[in-house]
DNA sequence: TGTGATGTATAAGTCTGACTTTTTAGGATC
DNA sequence: GATCCTAAAAAGTCAGACTTATACATCACA
């Protein structure tokens, strides 16, 4: 899925990156990029390389005199897919996949309300593809197939929306609906409720409906709430 | 505001980087990273750390044999707060205010009503205080101070939504806040409807009312899309 | 003519060692 | 006790040599 550590320094990152976000070395901690270069039998330069990375995803703050010091959380880019594929792997899996849950609900049905007014005719087809493939798929225990289809459909309404920030959470989404699949309880075949409001969504789009899309999307992320227990009483 | 070239490579980044994000290298342009060095009179270990911060942004593709390749733009991690400001301050400025103020038109409601449900006395009495000093500057070409409270009052909702993902837009939408006060056309005193909608949303919040608070900021949210013509007729 | 093996040039990748610069801690001085 | 000075520590910078992967061209063979 992810790209196996791009050189030397693509290593060493991937261990120290899912280290620091795991809360291995608490915010404050300093390091010494010698000593992590050693440890990890690495030259310098590629330690510092993997240093000025982590620096640019606001994980550490580089300091003279003074070492490598690992920021507050609140610092992180926790946008960066790079930052959340480590804290999906990590000990906080189920915090971020509810705060990933919570952003998906802003951000789809908006999206879906904004394909509505944009989408192509291709992208209308592709989605309605999209919608049957899940529907084809709903039963019998196939939940790969269901997954890949499910996964295309939520992509195609977040390119199809015409904003290149909403599109750039494709991969987010992608992964959150991975990780329900894949990681928490779906033992069985998803809900007929659910299978049939993408369908509806993807018809809504068509008609070029935004108010009908915005709705029926709202409706499929409130599901995705309740699945993790997000919901006032 | 900005932090100011840390380093030799971050100064090699301050230029470099706007160069690429407003699309001065177009996608599929191969750079020399000794080229490059030469160019900007710096070590090849400098340029090759800051070739590692762009490609850890998801601007470049570092390969051998081949160089450093601008990547498409649909792969930018269009989240990056410093690719955010390197965009903001290019060509495509309009553009990109466009995008971010469709993206706090989703956000600011869902974190809005999970605010009334999370907040905590401190941020109810800190989200009044920044709505009474917004009224306060409403009038009489204050701009500055209105624009402070204004700033500091969608902070304090992010943050109060509970969401670390929503608390992370803080500096995105104080951008565009800044961006549109100093720079967009806004000679006369803010609209005074605008003003009252603020402190019902921490009234909202503070009597717990999510629906309310959600509803309320989503007219705040329109009117920042009218403004910029993004409404379906 | 097409296809597959081979060779070669190229640019990134890696390592090492020496040097510089900034910053902090701690001591000396008043 | 406050201020200044000194020394050490760690990141930062540079130059040079070497390694490695790989795109591309060349050539042999079917």
């Amino acid at each position: 899925m992810t790209t196996p550590g791009r050189g030397l320094h693509g290593q060493v990152l991937e261990t120290l990156g899912p280290a620091i976000t795991a809360g291995e070395y608490p915010p404050g901690s300093v390091l010494r990029t010698d000593e992590l270069a050693q440890r990890f039998e690495v030259s310098r330069s590629v330690m510092r390389e993997a240093v000025r990375v982590l620096e640019s995803m606001h994980l550490v703050e580089s300091r003279r005199r003074v070492g490598v010091t690992v920021r507050q959380k609140s610092e992180w880019n926790v946008y960066d897919p790079q930052v959340i594929r480590w804290r999906l792997a990590g000990a906080d899996r189920p915090g971020q996949l509810r705060s990933l849950t919570v952003l998906r609900s802003a951000i789809e049905p908006v999206a879906a309300g904004l394909a509505a007014k944009h989408a192509t005719a291709d992208q209308c087809a592709e989605l309605t593809e999209c919608a049957l493939g899940m529907v084809a798929h709903s039963r019998g225990h196939q939940l790969e197939g269901y997954l890949i289809h499910d996964v295309a459909f939520h992509r195609v309404i977040l390119n199809a929306s015409g904003n290149e920030m909403f599109a750039r959470l494709g991969d987010v989404v992608a992964e959150v609906l991975t990780g329900r699949t894949h990681h928490e309880v779906m033992f069985e075949d998803p809900d007929p409720a659910a299978v049939t409001l993408h369908v509806q969504v993807a018809e809504a789009v068509r008609a070029g409906d935004a108010v009908r899309a915005e709705h029926l999307t709202r409706e499929i992320t409130v599901g995705a709430l309740q699945e993790l227990d997000i919901l006032a009483p």
